[in-house]
DNA sequence: CTTATCATGTAAGCGGTTACATGATTAC
DNA sequence: GTAATCATGTAACCGCTTACATGATAAG
């Protein structure tokens, strides 16, 4: 699924900005998607131009007014469609492991900031979706509980790996 | 790191043809990068005209001319600059999860169909990799070997939390 | 007799990223 | 007084994907 289609995703349960929208993505689907104001903007437009959402504009004073998007039958009609469509492999990118995988060409010690580095990153990741998770409890379908609980068990498994190497 | 500079990297320790490189990331790097020809190819011109690489054609007949890449002493330089610069932060993108998030919108039996294809999706390629670490034991230094078990020990776990699922 | 492997490439275009621009308000 | 949050967007460009084109040889 491209951006245009998970922001319908998103407008089929709320009417969002596309400030908000972007916010999701980057809170509630830090693990396995991601988006930034440059694309969220333009696919609404776009969007629009489809027929797939409508929208209406709140004056504010002091900011920018607020566009809020709704989703329209078209695009529920097309939301649905993709979300019954072949899902897409999942793709995992690592520039620590292309590190990892060229190691002979470092020395140990900069092996072990690598390492250690990673550790770190994917620790602060892990915690913010934990506290993230009982925040949302509440409120969580059971699909979502189990994509955070798959996220957390993805990066608790990387942990592990990382910390069975520093043993060696 | 880009496609330019995982070729660098794959030709500091032998020469090899457009399509070599191809399909060493596509079975060595399986698990944490991806390639193509569109990529590979254009790719290794640009690596030409910056002086980073040179060429040898073998004539071949029935098939194209091999054309054997060697990496020069600039190309040597610029990747052990890369190798030593910040790893670039992992980027894992699930359109998987982004059905289960949604799941809500379909069918329990769509669902459990959901994660039955993805189980055997990374049940193959936990299997390819396994059996591909195997023929490449003898040869794989400390890093590489780290990276393998790295991928191996993710797949692992992604299927431990997607049988977890099931018994629910 | 069909599939996989070897071997080169091109061209269009997608789906983003990155960086910029603007600025009030609120919380610490 | 500094940082985070709210809120909009644009423009250039990147890096890659997808699809196409060609075709012999070997293996099963």
């Amino acid at each position: 699924m491209k951006g245009k289609e998970v922001i319908l995703g998103l407008l089929s349960k709320q009417n969002l900005t596309g400030y908000s929208i972007t916010s999701m993505i980057q809170t509630r689907f830090s693990y396995f998607f991601d988006a930034s104001t440059g694309m969220v903007y333009p696919a609404l437009k776009s969007l629009e131009k489809d027929g797939y959402v409508t929208v209406e504009e709140q004056v504010q004073h002091g900011k920018p007014n607020k566009k809020i998007y709704q989703i329209t039958e078209d695009g529920k009609k097309y939301f649905s469609e993709k979300i019954h469509e072949n899902v897409e492999d999942d793709i995992f990118k690592s520039d620590f492991l292309m590190h990892m995988y060229f190691g002979n060409m470092l020395e140990k010690d900069e092996i072990d900031k690598l390492i250690e580095d990673e550790r770190q990153r994917i620790q602060l990741k892990l915690d913010q979706l934990e506290s993230d998770r009982i925040e949302w409890k509440k409120y969580m379908t059971t699909g979502q509980d189990f994509s955070v609980d798959f996220g957390i068990k993805m990066y608790k498994a990387q942990l592990e790996a990382l910390k069975e190497s520093k043993t060696k």
